[in-house]
DNA sequence: GTCTTCATGATACGACCGTACCACAACCGT
DNA sequence: ACGGTTGTGGTACGGTCGTATCATGAAGAC
């Protein structure tokens, strides 16, 4: 059996693995047993593709949000042909919620990665800061080119809207994951403010 | 030494040991042996006071929502004599931010717990929808009471404006939790809505 | 003054977890 | 052809964790 094997490809199919049952299970419950067993593999061979479990979680970090960021990009890109810069946000943060059990697992995943973050540094130095800030980047930009077509009203604070409106998505992706709200008044809540940064007329 | 003891007051010695060893370690590195030393007193006796593991969890969880919603209380109370609506709800949106160790521990914790709720229904049956409900309904109250004085722009909904705010507060607060954002630019952005929301005369 | 109940200590148990070790089969380079 | 590397399985080890058990001293009840 033991033919040659793409290490990269391997990885993933574990990664993969552990993001299932830890989304099922949760993070804290999930040992390399039964990533192996959800894999479909033997212990030995996680042990063998990751050193170490700090390494597994490490790279199940990095594979999720790769997922995920891949995931919103595609539903941007779908929002439309020639999409509005107002429908491009808010396919952005929309997609961001956790409405389906991908998005509700990404976002279950991603807090249990911050909170272990806050006192485990290997973690603290992933992709907490830099991910979130390409956001704020890509919502600051597309609201620079809106304020620049003319299309926002005055006295529109764009860095500022944009850290808001991050924020919001993920306040409310929480709200939405323990079952407080609903994800239609969460996407009610960003038309309430893009209605209010956008000029009457229309951003669309 | 065995004489009559207060259990009430027993759990809660033990419970806020619970707290500042979760709150230095992580929750999800907390035993029982761990809070007992803390404690200062036997394994023992934790399990005296509190049966299992899981109810101590549970009367951790519930004494910390208790002890920071009195904190926000007071901070409130705080904000000054005869306080503006606007000056309370900032004192409200800027107690709830991790900026001291106190707050810091309790931003970790809570979101610890929330991410445990979601696969744990005796977690989820705890205060995660009630608290933040009575803490809407009361942003929601003030915001009220500010536009039926007067001091509200036109337009504004308080409703969203209340819960708009709540989620930005945990969304900004587990940026700065992480290390992302420091708690200055995050007031800064509550005093940029705050402006928004306010008529320029000013709620103070 | 006994006797029951309360509070506490020490320690043992069984399970699980991450990791390490050992063995071996299959492939590749030479 | 063959020796070494690579992939894989099985399993054992040491530690820790939550919980259970046994024992016992001190305090209140009657």
């Amino acid at each position: 059996m033991p033919k040659r094997v793409d290490h990269a490809e391997r990885r993933t199919e574990i990664a993969e693995a552990l993001v299932r049952v830890a989304g099922r299970r949760g993070l804290h419950a999930v040992g390399m047993r039964d990533v192996a067993a959800e894999a479909g593999v033997s212990l030995r061979l996680v042990q063998y593709y990751f050193e170490t479990k700090e390494q597994l979680l490490l790279f199940g970090l990095r594979h999720l949000t790769e997922r995920f960021g891949e995931r919103v990009s595609a539903r941007i890109r779908a929002a439309g042909e020639e999409p509005g810069p107002r429908a491009m946000i808010e396919a952005l943060l929309t997609a961001a919620l956790p409405t389906d059990l991908e998005s509700r697992t990404f976002h279950h995943l991603y807090t249990s990665y911050a909170v272990l973050a806050v006192h485990d540094q290997a973690l603290a130095a992933q992709p907490f800061i830099k991910d979130p800030d390409a956001a704020e980047a890509a919502l600051v930009g597309l609201l620079r080119q809106a304020q620049e077509a003319g299309l926002l009203r005055r006295g529109v604070d764009t860095r500022a809207e944009a850290v808001s409106l991050l924020a919001m998505s993920a306040g409310l992706g929480t709200s939405i994951l323990v079952g407080q709200r609903d994800p239609e008044s969460a996407s009610a809540i960003f038309d309430y403010h893009l209605d209010r940064i956008f000029s009457a007329d229309g951003g669309e």
